[in-house]
DNA sequence: CTGTTAGCGCTTTCAT
DNA sequence: ATGAAAGCGCTAACAG
C-alpha cells in the first residue's frame, strides 16, 4: 500500500509536499501540484485516517449515541441513523454508531479514544446522563430532541405546538370532545423530551380552546392497547376524534378501533402527530410529520459547527436551538364530527 | 489528555511495559501490573485508538454498506444497522456506517483510507458490483444475503424455502387457487438476492403442490398497487389465499384488499414471507418472519472471522456459508379457505 | 521480568 | 516555492 513517501518520489517531491498539495494549507506551483497528482493517481495512493488523526486533532467522524434497550427497536431510530449518516457525508464525516445499551459508558469509551471529533444523542431525555457525560468530557455535541439542559446545542419538533395544533385543528373542524392519546408510557417514564412536551402541548389546548380533550396515557404494552381504547372511546360524552401522538402500536391501534365499530373517520377522526414520513399506514390519515430528513442534516450541522467551536468562542445559544414548527400535511384536513343531530 | 508516558512516569515503569499491561502480550509481574493500572486509573488513561491503529494492523471497526437510493427508505435497513451494530460490539468492534448512493465509490474510500477492518454488505444483489470491489481490494467482507458470488462467506434467509414452505403450507390448509405476491418490481430489477430466490420458491412450489400458485410481480408504486391487486385477486377462479412476499406497502395492501369486500382470513388467507419482528401490521397473520438478530449476529461474526483470515488461509467455503431454514410463527396457522359447497 | 528504541504515515513548524 | 525534520501515541522487536 502506497504512502506519502512513495508519492513523493514517484513525483520527485518531498513528503511535505505531498501533504500540502493534499491539504491546500500552502501554495503549491502549478507544475508540482500536476506531477504530485499524477503520482498519486499513478499509485492509487490515499492517506491513511490513522495517520491523519494521530498526527492532527481530527478524525472526520461523529459518533451517533443511538438510543437502546436490548430487544426494544423503535423504527424512528433506524430511520435517523441512516439519514444522520447521509447528512454527515455532506460535511465530509463519517458516522460511527454507539448503540451500548448504558450510553454513558459508550459514549466515555469512543470520546476517551479519539475515535470522534463530535456526537449526535439521538432521544434526549430530561436530565439525560450522557449529557452530563459528554459536557463533563468537553465533547462537542449536539441533541435530537430537548430537555431542560442548557449549554448543547440541539434540534426537535416543536412537539408541544404540535399537539396543540393537531388539537386546535380538530376542535376547528367542528369536534367538541377529543381524546389524545399520549406517548407509551415507558418513554414518559424515561423523560423524553418528546413525550413530555406532547402533553404539556395538550393540556394547553384543552385550555386555550375550551373543548374537551382528555389526556389518555398510554401504553407500551400490545395486549393492554384494546382495554385501554376501549375505555376512551366509550366514554360519555362520547369523543369523535382522537390526536394520536402514540404510534408505534398504530395499526394495532386501528384495528381495535374498528373492532369497537367505529368506522375512520366518520365515527371518529384520528390525527396523528410525530409520523414518519412515507408510513402507510400514516399516510391515509390527517398528521403532522416528523421531519426526519431536516432534523438530520441540522443537528449534523449543530454537531459539525461545535467541532470548531470546541477550540473558540463558545456556541452562541442563540441560533443553536432549532425548535421546528408544526405543519399539517396539507392533503389531509381534519374530516368533521357525525353530525348527530340533524336539522 | 494523557498518554502512556503519563501513565508510564507515575507507576515507575517504561512505556513499553504499560503497553504490555494494556494487550496482555508479555507476562508482567503483579507487582508492577497494580501499579500501571492504578497510575491508569489516577490519571483517567485511555489508548487512544489512532495511535494504535496507526502503529498495529487493526482499528476495530466494521464498515456497514447501507443500500441508499437517495429519497428511498426500507425498514428493514435501518433495523438491520442497529442489530448489527449491536452484534459488533459483542465482538470489540465499533461500526461505521457507509451510506454513499455510490456504495462502490464509498467502500473504496474506507477501505483504502484503512478505516476500517472488514466490511458487512447489505442487501446483497447478484452480480453485486460491490463485491467486485472488496474482491480487488483484498477486503476482508461478509455479505447479508447471497446472489450468485463465489469466494465470499454470507447469511441469507433460505427465501426459496421460505416461500416454498408458505405455498406449501396454504396448500395443505386447502387452499387450491393461490396468489404469489413478489416483491417490489425495483427490486427483482436491481437483483436482490432475496427477491430472486422468492420467485424461484413460488414457481418451485408451483410445480411441488401441483396447486394453482399464480405468481403476479409487485409494485412500488403505491397508486398502482390497488388495480394490481383487484387483478390479482378477482380473476376467475376466485384465490382463496395470498402468500406475500412484498411487505413495504403492507398495510395499503390491507386496505386495497378489504375495499374488495374481503374479509382476512374468512374470504382470504394471508401469509407473509420475511416480516420483521414486532411488526404490529403482521404480528395478526401467519408468517415467516425474517430473523433478523441471528442473521446480524451471524454476519458479524462471518465479518470478524475474515479479519484474521485474511492474513492466512482463505476461509473454508463450509461454514461460511449460512442458508437459514424458514420457520412459521408457531402461533400463527393459515386458516382454511372458506366452505364455499357445504355438505 | 522489564527497559530501550525504532518506526507506523502523516502534518507542520522551521529553514532556505 | 519547496525541503528537512520533529513528533503525534502507540506496539513490538531487540536487549538485557
Amino acid at each position: 500500500m502506497a504512502t506519502i513517501k512513495d508519492v513523493a518520489a514517484r513525483a520527485g517531491v518531498a513528503p511535505s509536499t505531498v501533504s500540502y498539495v493534499l491539504t491546500g494549507s500552502r501554495r503549491i506551483s502549478d507544475r508540482t501540484r500536476d506531477a504530485v497528482h499524477a503520482a498519486i493517481a499513478e499509485l492509487g495512493y490515499h492517506p491513511r485516517a490513522s495517520a491523519r488523526s494521530l498526527r492532527g486533532a481530527r478524525t472526520d467522524v461523529l459518533v451517533l449515541a443511538v438510543p437502546r434497550k436490548p430487544g426494544r427497536y423503535r423504527a424512528v431510530d433506524g430511520r435517523f441513523a441512516i439519514e444522520i449518516s447521509d447528512a454527515a457525508r455532506a460535511h465530509g464525516y463519517d458516522v460511527l454508531m454507539m448503540t451500548e445499551p448504558d450510553g454513558v459508558d459508550g459514549l466515555r469509551r469512543i470520546v476517551r479514544s479519539k475515535l470522534a471529533d463530535a456526537a449526535v444523542l439521538m432521544a434526549v431525555r430530561e436530565r439525560d446522563p450522557r449529557i452530563e457525560t459528554v459536557l463533563e468530557l468537553g465533547f462537542p455535541t449536539a441533541l435530537l430532541g430537548h430537555g431542560d439542559e442548557p449549554g448543547l446545542p440541539w434540534v426537535d419538533l416543536d412537539w408541544e405546538a404540535a399537539v396543540r395544533f393537531a388539537v386546535r385543528r380538530t376542535v376547528e373542524a367542528g369536534h367538541r370532545h377529543v381524546v389524545f392519546l399520549a406517548s407509551a408510557d415507558h418513554e414518559i417514564d424515561a423523560r423524553r423530551g418528546y413525550a413530555l412536551h406532547g402533553l404539556r402541548g395538550a393540556r394547553d389546548a384543552a385550555r386555550e380552546t375550551g373543548a374537551d380533550v382528555r389526556v389518555h396515557p398510554s401504553t407500551g404494552a400490545e395486549e393492554r392497547l384494546g382495554g385501554l381504547l376501549r375505555a376512551a372511546l366509550t366514554a360519555r360524552p362520547a369523543p369523535t376524534a382522537m390526536v394520536v401522538q402514540h404510534l408505534v402500536l398504530l395499526p394495532r391501534l386501528l384495528e381495535e378501533v374498528a373492532a369497537l365499530g367505529l368506522r375512520v373517520p366518520e365515527d371518529l377522526a384520528v390525527v396523528l402527530v410525530g409520523s414518519l414520513p412515507d408510513d402507510p399506514v400514516a399516510e391515509p390519515l390527517p398528521r403532522i410529520e416528523l421531519p426526519v430528513c431536516r432534523m438530520s442534516r441540522e443537528v449534523v450541522r449543530l454537531a459539525v459547527e461545535s467541532v470548531g467551536a470546541a477550540s473558540g468562542a463558545p456556541v452562541g445559544p442563540g441560533h443553536a436551538r432549532q425548535l421546528i414548527a408544526p405543519r399539517m400535511e396539507p392533503d389531509r384536513p381534519v374530516p368533521p364530527p357525525p353530525t348527530r343531530r340533524p336539522g
